[in-house]
DNA sequence: CCGGGTACCT
DNA sequence: AGGTACC
């Protein structure tokens, strides 16, 4: 899949000699320099093999990160806070604090006792139900999306903006000439004297990306704007040509404050963070592994040789995290959509009775259809997970187990999702089947965690009677497995839309209708029914645009329920998935 | 080191 | 399908 990871070790060497040049003295390399000025960072190798190919830097992506956010919501919603120590509390953790309380030392992750001997006088705030911060959550996307259609959420309170459209928009309406000679809040590398802030962008890359990076930081300063005035939040930015580089340098300078990174300086960037860690997509484990083969900083995974890493990480991911240490990073950023899958788990001290395990999974039941009634959606798949006991392992060794569940178990109450009648004992009795086949009641058990999630959601359409349900009625597991296959069918036509190819769609749809057929064909199998699956496979690829209307195969015995899909599917035509 | 989510590997 | 890593 990936392109281009090897860097050679002369590569690498002109990399640090650009990189020293920069860092050292960012705007004294006119005339006299023999480097290419127009050379990027991370497309030294690239630029090899395509010379003088234009686009280096062609995006804008800005990351937004929200202030210490549910501590910040918090002041918003009770603005005496505002110059109060404040720490958000869950279980035994503050797990933010605003500026206030970090004076007296209390940060992320302070056990409570802690806190309290840090400072007594801190506000303690319950921050277990999270709901308001996810609402607060919704506002702020709200706003981003007037700035931008391609937003892609982080959490509740990170988001990436890719901006470049609506960038290059401004470039050809024309901006106000002022506008392109000042950058807004702070760049990295500070510049120094000597010449305008549009001449040090200009100079140190000459692809197009100085207009765009600095229109980027005037972008990210009104959506800012935007988000203080309408909520009375305060957030950091941070601007670069790609998702790495914006959320790491939208940190240089915190606390209400911005920063764009000045094209070409990816790579003196990172290193200058030291630790691998700081890289995002660098976590733990990872860290882990690096350290053994002797990497521990930025710095050091620049010089380490691709082929020393791929020996412990494998040549896929060794490529990757050696394109990560230059700055390098194609990934898009991929527009948000409804949530694939939505769960709940509560950690207990430990369960070691069925009746108690049944107890604690009805109430997971009853909260996680609240979760997902605003949604509206029909979840037609569940997953139970658990956690044994186990004191050598710390974290997550869990252990999961999914099935169908039934769409009918579900019906709408103005416009909400709710169960249907004695859907709940229904849906118990799958997940304790799935309970039971992770843990022997016969032996004793000790579980100290149980989690349950939906997954796989039919969208909603109107009218009173899905797709789905109107085939499941008929109950019949040929059916069935059609009513599975379409559901398959529209989760891949959806994220078709994005990057998948043609090719991988029918791979993916042949795929399904093979481990369906498997899944429905278990007991008696007079007739097989890939051909069908197959079948239905091939008119929703035609409905999705992906074949043409041509090959036609009208003479099957399910001709009628196909016909019904087409009519009901009307509904699906009308998602923007073209 | 809570907890809900996604992505990737096998 | 299940596990692991990451944010």
């Amino acid at each position: 899949m990936t392109k281009h990871f090897p860097v050679s070790l002369k590569q690498q060497q002109r990399q640090k000699d650009l990189d020293r040049s920069i860092s050292s003295h960012p705007f004294q390399r006119s005339g006299s320099q023999t480097l290419p000025q127009t050379m990027d960072d991370e497309e030294l190798v690239a630029a090899q093999e395509l010379p003088q190919q234009q686009p280096h830097h062609p995006r804008v992506i800005i990351h937004i990160d929200m202030d210490y956010y549910y501590a910040q919501v918090e002041e918003v919603l009770d603005p005496s806070l505002k110059d109060k120590p404040v720490g958000i509390k869950q279980r035994f953790h503050v797990v933010t604090s605003n500026y206030v309380a970090r004076e007296f030392g209390i940060k992320k992750m302070t056990l409570i006792t802690e806190a309290r001997k840090l400072c007594p006088e801190l506000v303690l705030v319950d921050g277990e139900d999270i709901s308001k911060y996810k609402q607060m959550s919704a506002r702020i996307n709200e706003i981003m999306h007037k700035f931008s259609g391609n937003v892609e959420k982080l959490g509740l309170d990170e988001n990436y903006l890719d901006v470049t459209k609506e960038i290059s928009e401004q470039l050809e309406q024309g901006v106000e000439g002022g506008l392109l000679e000042r950058v807004e809040g702070y760049v990295y590398p500070p510049l120094e004297g000597g010449c305008s802030q549009r001449e040090a962008f200009r100079r140190a890359c000459g692809c197009g990306c100085d207009r765009r990076l600095i229109l980027g930081s005037h972008m990210a300063k009104e959506i800012r704007d935007c988000i203080a005035r309408e909520l009375g939040l305060k957030c950091c930015a941070g601007v670069a040509h790609n998702k790495l580089l914006a959320k790491l340098v939208g940190s240089v300078n915190k606390q209400n404050k911005q920063t764009v990174l000045l094209p070409n300086c990816g790579s003196s960037f990172l290193a200058s963070l030291g630790s691998v860690k700081a890289l995002t997509g660098i976590g733990e484990k990872t860290a882990e592994i690096l350290e053994e083969v002797g990497v521990k900083t930025v710095r050091d995974l620049q010089e380490t040789s691709v082929e020393k890493l791929a020996k412990r990480l494998g040549l896929e991911q060794a490529g990757r995290l050696k394109e990560i240490a230059f700055g390098k990073d194609d990934a898009p950023v991929k527009a948000t959509g409804k949530p694939k899958s939505v769960g709940l788990e509560d950690s207990c001290p430990a369960i070691s009775i069925r009746a108690d395990a049944e107890d604690k999974f009805r109430h997971l039941i009853v909260r996680l259809v609240k979760n997902i009634a605003e949604d509206g959606r029909i979840p037609i798949a569940i997953k139970v997970t658990i956690r044994k006991h186990d004191s050598v392992r710390r974290t997550s060794h869990r252990e999961c187990k999914q099935d169908k569940i039934m769409p009918s178990f579900f019906r709408h109450k103005d416009g909400k999702l709710v169960l249907a009648d004695g859907a709940q004992d229904k849906i118990l009795a799958i997940v304790m089947k799935l309970f039971e086949r992770m843990v022997d009641l016969q032996q004793p058990f000790n579980i100290t965690l149980l989690g349950l999630s939906f997954f796989k959601f039919q969208e909603r359409r109107m009218g009173t009677k899905s797709i789905a349900n109107f085939l499941i009625k008929k109950s019949d597991i040929e059916v069935q497995s059609i009513t599975n296959l379409s559901n398959e069918s529209i989760t891949l036509s959806d994220s078709f839309t994005s990057n998948k190819s043609s090719l991988s769609m029918s791979t993916a749809m042949d795929c399904d209708s093979a481990s369906l057929a498997s899944l429905s064909g278990s007991e008696s199998d007079a007739e097989p029914s890939p051909k069908k699956c197959r079948r239905l496979a091939t008119f929703l690829a035609r409905k999705s645009g992906l074949l043409s209307a041509n090959e036609d195969d009208s003479s099957s015995p399910s001709k009628l329920r196909v016909a019904d899909l087409r009519l009901n599917s009307k509904e699906y035509d009308q998602e923007p998935c073209k």
